[in-house]
DNA sequence: AACTATTTATAAGA
DNA sequence: TTCTTATAAATAGTT
């Protein structure tokens, strides 16, 4: 899509790569809302440029939680988290409240599992993750939840 | 892009939103191993149908994990406890056996930092995972793990 | 950042 | 569903 056709190869040239990934995460991210909008589909977004930042999209969540978006929640949940990281502290200190985190989640999840075990059939999307921009130059964060589609319909 | 100018709003005919959808989440994702490729981007896409199908697209880990693949790591560090949920077992059991994986993941990634550190300015992509249907049209899994890059430099 | 010539994605139709 | 094709949209190369 251009004055000429390309070759889908690594573009060596730094500068033209780094136009180039500025206009497509900016195309990619359009094509996400729309089919978020269109499709009443859910979207979760991450890009991460060679120079480590990050962009990112997610739909807002439409028929799960309750009425706290994905959004919300991943601010709720995780920028805490981040930011004590930033801040330095001993990441084994934050395995521990990342695991209590869970672990209330987790109690969470089991608690709609035990009243609702039919619906418990398949699993999850475990993973994934990327690059990014931290005062150190070194991500401190060991990993983060991220939340999906909880199913929190307790009315069955 | 077609021959028609649409709005971008929810498509309300089912058949169509569910036809547009497939074509659009093909596109999106054939955008998204683009920008990977020619601009050693690293991308985690994950899309959700109105119905419940996901889709996921998340580029290769190059840095890290010393040829370990995302993929077989997920299939080795994952699915098992993926297996177990669905099994019905304890949560608080799983959240254990989890926290024991991640610090054996997190002590491997230390590993590797402590003898390159000079490698460590970026950091590595877990994982992924591929398209399910869930039964219910619900996702029943209310969050996934998703490691990142563990700040265990501790000499500072 | 803008500007276009082209390529690519895709909406509608078959 | 799969293919066709006219048209809208994205974008490569240029300014």
């Amino acid at each position: 899509m251009g004055r000429g056709k390309i070759e889908i190869k690594r573009i060596e040239n730094s500068t033209n790569r780094q136009v180039t990934y500025s206009k497509r995460r900016n195309g990619i991210m359009k094509k996400a809302k729309e089919i978020t909008v269109l499709c009443d589909a859910e979207v979760s977004l991450v890009v991460f440029s060679s120079s480590g930042k990050m962009s990112e999209y997610c739909s807002p969540s439409t028929t799960h939680l309750k009425g706290e978006d994905i959004t919300s929640l991943h601010h709720r949940e995780l920028m805490p988290i981040e930011e004590a990281l930033q801040n330095g502290l001993a990441s084994e200190r934050l395995l521990e409240e990342e695991n209590k985190r869970l672990t209330y989640i987790l109690h969470q999840q089991q608690l709609e599992m035990d009243g609702n075990v039919r619906e418990m059939e398949n699993g999850s999307a475990y993973n994934h993750d990327k690059g990014r921009e931290y005062p150190s130059s070194h991500n401190p964060f060991g990993f983060s939840l991220r939340p999906m589609q909880p199913n929190l319909h307790d009315d069955k």
